[in-house]
DNA sequence: GAGGCTAATGACAGCCACTGACAATTGACA
DNA sequence: TGTCAATTGTCAGTGGCTGTCATTAGCCTC
């Protein structure tokens, strides 16, 4: 394959197809090896333990390298969890038009869920992510900045599904209103996933799936008369 | 009135009807004092161009003294939204048991903004913290720690309405979701408020009942079918 | 009302995250 | 191969935050 130049003929449009060069390699290796490095030494000696110069220091790096790399310690530390989420905005885009909202949003995280390692696991090993998902979820800071985040997804979501359904979502607020509550429902998932020891990519999928229905349940009113088992 | 000591007997019993001594009201004129000069050079100046030494040197104490009397800079910024959010939890209390729990819930926010500057006024005027809930919502760092906060008050209070109901919280989902989706709504409101021009009190009491009116017809399916004026 | 006790404060010193500026190095491309 | 531009390291500095220790100032007892 790669029938393209044969030496010395537009190297850069050779680049586009085959590889992307020597400089641009380099680079994303040192970026992922950042990643990667300061993931494993979140999860081992905890965040708030760890200091930038440690990071940089096991990819043998200066600081200063470090932080034109990352915008800061939080961002390495959220990294995956980004790319996570537009796996799941992707997902959703992916949806059949004609699907309703809330229709929709449910298949695209459900299917998200079983394609995680397409997203991530090129970058990271899935179960890296899933210890740092728990770090995450307990350290103040972080979940702090996560939930910043993930408002900013909810944002985005609003105003895809708004287009999606020709709506203007400035003015109806039911896209907005629709999405935060779906928001909340996963982070209620997430959190409640992260307290259970050791629990897998399975019994995240089946807990976003069990609390997506009991959502109707928990907001008819009377909880004292239906299921109490 | 206060028949008690003729001096020099039990002081501190006399204190505990009459003032907290001098050291105490020191100490509370001081923590107000850093709270609302903090506050004042935030909602002119920003919070990010603010420095702790400026707000220390505001009230004319050093910069470890204003350590001693909050966490950091982050909390007196959020010092009082965290009164708001216990006034709310209050007045969540204070309804009558046999109520629907997304009723008590709703009366009790509703109510909580009546009387907001009850809870407010007295530590700085309401229309400072209205200024600096708009700093909040527009300052990155502010907006996630209060998210985080926010997600406190709401375990808080899903403990609460199961307690109510006679549920355990870790057994049956549906207190944390319905609290969930409730504080989604809430940030909804919020954020839309903030995004309005010289909003006041009541904008933000209509708007939360409004919000609170449209989540069922936003969790209903189709959009396109239902109003779209 | 003098003196001892303890809480509150100030003054350093130091850690860590982060940034700007400048010089040295190293791919890229003619 | 030499020029150009991107990447990197070094250094210096700012700002948030903490530990430590000496000093000050309410408080309480005798």
């Amino acid at each position: 394959m790669e029938t393209a130049g044969t030496t010395g003929t537009a190297p850069q449009a050779v680049r586009a197809v085959s590889r992307p060069g020597l400089r641009e390699r380099k680079k994303r290796r040192t970026r992922y090896a950042l990643l990667r490095s300061a993931l494993e030494l979140f999860t081992t000696q905890g965040y708030e333990n760890t200091t930038v110069d440690e990071i940089a220091e096991a990819v043998d790096v200066s600081q200063r390298t470090f932080f034109r790399y990352f915008g800061g310690k939080e961002d390495v530390a959220l990294a995956v969890q980004e790319m996570v989420e537009a796996h799941f905005v992707d997902s959703l885009r992916a949806r059949p038009p004609g699907e309703p909202p809330l229709e929709a949003l449910r298949r695209a995280v459900l299917e998200g869920w079983d394609t995680i390692s397409d997203a991530v696991g090129t970058v990271v090993p899935v179960e890296l992510y899933l210890r740092m998902f728990r770090v995450i979820e307990s350290t103040p800071v972080l979940l702090a900045a996560q939930l910043r985040r993930s408002a900013e997804t909810e944002e985005q979501i609003a105003r895809l599904l708004a287009e999606r359904e020709g709506l203007d979502v400035d003015a109806d607020p039911r896209p907005r209103l629709a999405v935060a509550v779906f928001g909340a429902v996963m982070r209620v998932t997430s959190r409640q996933w992260s307290a259970v020891e050791d629990a897998g990519l399975e019994a995240m999928r089946e807990l976003t799936a069990a609390y997506l229905d009991q959502v109707g349940p928990a907001l008819t009113g009377n909880w004292r008369t239906t299921l109490r088992r």
